[in-house]
DNA sequence: GAGCACTGC
């Protein structure tokens, strides 16, 4: 280390004050005597700006770089600029960042921190990270999908002696960082690896148990009133300081909200708490889709005499950090989105919290003083529902575009890659037969030429299947703009669920204007064309694009403007890809001679085929798949209320509250889907799982040839596919999740009953 | 005739 590196690079006194800083020798000799390290430690104890600079300053820096990884975009920006501070250096240069969107880093950059995402795709390109001298994954007991590969990854390329020095000219360390969770099972799965623990620093959060919600209640959301009260009572009885309120989405949040101003109101202000005066409450909602002009209120400190109280949903557990909460509200539940490999679909359900979540929550009372953690529900109910840790996403998402990324990084055996926690082996085969379905892999599980170039777009499979069809017809323009809406968060504006309480103790709502807001989006729906609400995401796209002053545009047709902007970024990156793929010699190129008014509607049917459903009795659709689940047409989808003219459709997603709803969807017609449907019966469980373990003999092909020969008769009827379909409906945890639904909506209006 | 949590490429 140089003289004038050392003096430019001096230890800040601030950095000094971190407990990590008592440990820097020890890391630096830990780092260098083995392959992995697992380094715990809570918040606070500044593991995630030091350690990155002392490996720096100690030389890892000489051969290549030390990217570290974090699961969120704004942790990976702020933290770099913060070390690229400390270090006094410009961010970009020596410090830099990279995230989706946004590469802040340049031929100098030593230190790079950057989403798990964004390292899982340089692996795709070379995948023994060459560049690399030292890899970092931080927060890693989150256990974000993409962070969980890696740590797979990472594995599997030391696990034979010698093949990680392939390609490589100097040795790679990986370093695990998590927080104190979990070490003996993360240390084992590191092949025992070293672990060295650094004490955090926060403040003691007392928490207490509740009398109201006990396990009998887990299916109402009595919770939501039970919560109000708890928070007036914190409001009238505790001394200064801020009140977050954890709930599950922005109608409860509303809802809270009302009340709370309700019963705020009544309240004789000006009292004394502990010698401090409170004179008013101010009651803030926060969720992820709010506006972020009204979000500001939320980091502001309250004026003086006012106690804050912030609803929020679980974007305040980890994403956003709000000064001068002192005081917890935790309704032990969360909303989430798990895969049922049972119905093939999606079902977004309000769950207990694990315990390890409910820590999180009560955590956040403590990073600036002591604080306090009130939990609505008994001690019965922590006891005997919430899980100890939360429930992995790789264990419950779908997995198909993972399976075909690690089959694109030569992982064929998928069942047996080395997973930390390891998905049932059904959602494995699940994905397994969409990707045959799609064409990406062959019958052998060997990923083809399509599936070369389908991993390539940050997409569902199947959507990247209906921009690749797209773009071999030339027509790419129609695809390419959805594919983007599809991807970002719903574009429409419903006003009545978007009021703020701008000013202290105001309620929210605007019934009138919901009113507006539907008609305009109407409007849209027919502008395209109608009946096809694909073509209405083609159709807002196209025509805010072109309006010249698109958020103007977007505030008088009530479509999210933020959400637009990103779809606008979406799509130029997705057409860089295709772009970039497009000049290699033996991109597909296909013909189409049906008619014209078609196009649009056969490319979606190749993305989509696996998504098809047809009308059954009345306003009744079912789906074609496989599965034979009942679905309705969503109110707000342009075919609702015309469901008697259809026959066949295609659809984007499922939602189950009081129905099981398709929401994106449009009309089709049965030729199109025809020759793709015998795909959805082609490949058994059996034949996948071998397919999943192991490179599959010519032996066996010839005898599933065989045995498919047999089994293949005249063709079916579509009557006959019909009735053996609707005989196998498989929708009982639909029909679960659809019950809880109803169970809350009768709870609640029992609690608005006076 | 309507109840979308949060991330990420």
């Amino acid at each position: 280390m140089s003289k004038s590196t050392d003096s430019k690079e001096s230890e800040s006194q601030q950095s000094k004050q971190l407990p990590i800083y008592r440990h820097k020798a020890e890391l630096i000799r830990a780092v260098k005597d083995s392959t992995f390290l697992l380094v715990t430690g809570e918040t606070g104890s500044g593991k995630t700006t030091q350690l990155p600079k002392y490996l720096h300053r100690a030389g890892f820096c000489k051969d290549g770089k030390i990217g570290i990884t974090q699961p969120r975009r704004v942790a990976a920006i702020t933290v770099a600029q913060r070390v690229a501070q400390e270090m006094h250096c410009t961010l970009g240069k020596e410090v830099g960042y990279q995230v989706r969107f946004d590469d802040c880093t340049s031929q100098s950059t030593a230190v790079k921190y950057m989403t798990d995402g964004c390292l899982l795709r340089e692996i795709l390109a070379d995948p023994v990270l060459s560049q690399y001298s030292v890899v970092i994954l931080d927060e890693v007991h989150e256990r974000s999908l993409n962070t969980d590969i890696l740590l797979g990854l990472l594995k599997k390329m030391f696990s034979k002696p010698g093949k990680a020095a392939e390609g490589r000219s100097f040795p790679l360390k990986v370093v695990v960082m998590s927080a104190t969770l979990e070490t003996d099972k993360l240390s084992s799965f590191l092949g025992d690896c070293p672990v060295f623990t650094i004490p955090g620093r926060t403040f003691p959060v007392t928490s207490t148990f509740g009398f109201a919600v006990g396990p009998k209640d887990i299916e109402s959301s009595g919770y939501v009133k039970e919560v109000v009260k708890v928070a007036l009572d914190v409001h009238t009885s505790e001394k200064a300081g801020d009140i977050l309120v954890f709930l599950t989405g922005q109608v409860e949040i509303e809802r809270a909200c009302d009340l709370l101003y309700e019963k705020a109101e009544s309240i004789d202000y000006r009292y004394d708490v502990e010698d401090q005066t409170v004179e008013g409450l101010l009651i803030l909602p926060l969720y992820g889709s709010m506006p972020t002009d009204q979000q500001r209120q939320i980091f502001q400190p309250p004026p003086s005499g006012i106690r804050k109280c912030v609803v929020a949903t679980n974007i305040a557990a980890t994403s956003l950090t709000i000064n001068g909460i002192k005081y917890i509200i935790d309704s032990g539940f969360v909303k989430q989105l798990n895969h049922n490999s049972r119905v093939g679909m999606d079902i977004l359900e309000v769950v207990p919290i694990s315990k390890s979540e409910a820590e999180q929550r009560a955590g956040r009372a403590g990073r600036t003083s002591a604080g306090k953690c009130f939990r609505i529900y008994t001690k019965e109910f922590w006891e005997k529902n919430m899980p100890e840790y939360t429930v992995p996403e790789i264990q419950r998402t779908s997995l198909t575009a993972v399976v075909l990324t690690l089959k694109c990084l030569g992982v064929h055996d998928v069942i047996r890659f080395p997973y930390l926690d390891c998905p049932e082996e059904r959602f494995i085969l699940e994905a397994l037969k969409q990707l045959y379905q799609f064409d990406a892999i062959d019958r052998r599980g060997r990923v083809t030429r399509l599936g070369e170039l389908m991993v390539e777009f940050p997409l569902h499979p199947g959507l990247t299947r209906a921009v690749l069809k797209a773009a071999s017809l030339g027509c790419q323009d129609l695809l390419l703009p959805v594919a983007a809406m599809l991807s970002v968060e719903n574009i429409f504006i419903r006003p009545e669920l978007c009021g703020v309480n701008t000013d202290v103790l105001l309620p929210s709502g605007h019934p009138e204007k919901q009113k507006e807001a539907d008609e305009k989006h109407k409007a849209l729906a027919t502008k395209s064309g109608s009946m096809n609400d694909f073509a209405t995401l083609l159709a807002v796209f196209q025509l805010c694009k072109s309006s010249g002053r698109p958020s103007a545009w977007c505030k008088d047709h009530w479509v999210h403007w933020r959400a637009l902007k990103s779809a606008f970024s979406v799509e130029t990156q997705l057409r860089e890809i295709l772009l970039r793929l497009q000049q290699k010699r033996d991109f597909p190129v296909d013909t189409y001679d049906g008619e014209k008014s078609e196009l649009f509607r056969r490319c979606l049917c190749t993305g989509y085929f696996t998504n098809v459903a047809r009308r059954s009795v009345g306003k009744v659709f079912c789906t074609m798949d496989g599965h034979g689940s009942m679905i309705h047409i969503h109110p707000s989808s342009s075919l609702f209320d015309h469901e008697g003219k259809l026959n066949w459709i295609i659809f984007h997603d499922v939602l189950v509250t009081s129905k099981v709803y398709v929401r994106t969807a449009c009309p089709i017609r049965y030729e199109w889907v025809k020759d793709l449907l015998p795909k959805l019966h082609e490949v058994d469980v059996y034949e996948l799982s071998s397919v999943a373990r192991e490179e599959v003999t010519d032996e066996e092909m010839k005898k599933w040839e065989t045995r498919e020969a047999a089994k293949r008769q005249p063709e079916v009827s579509t009557e006959d596919v019909m009735k053996k379909l609707e005989k196998r409906n498989n929708e009982t945890d639909v029909c679960d999740a659809r019950a809880r639904y109803l169970q809350r909506k009768q709870q609640r209006q029992q609690n608005k009953a006076p």
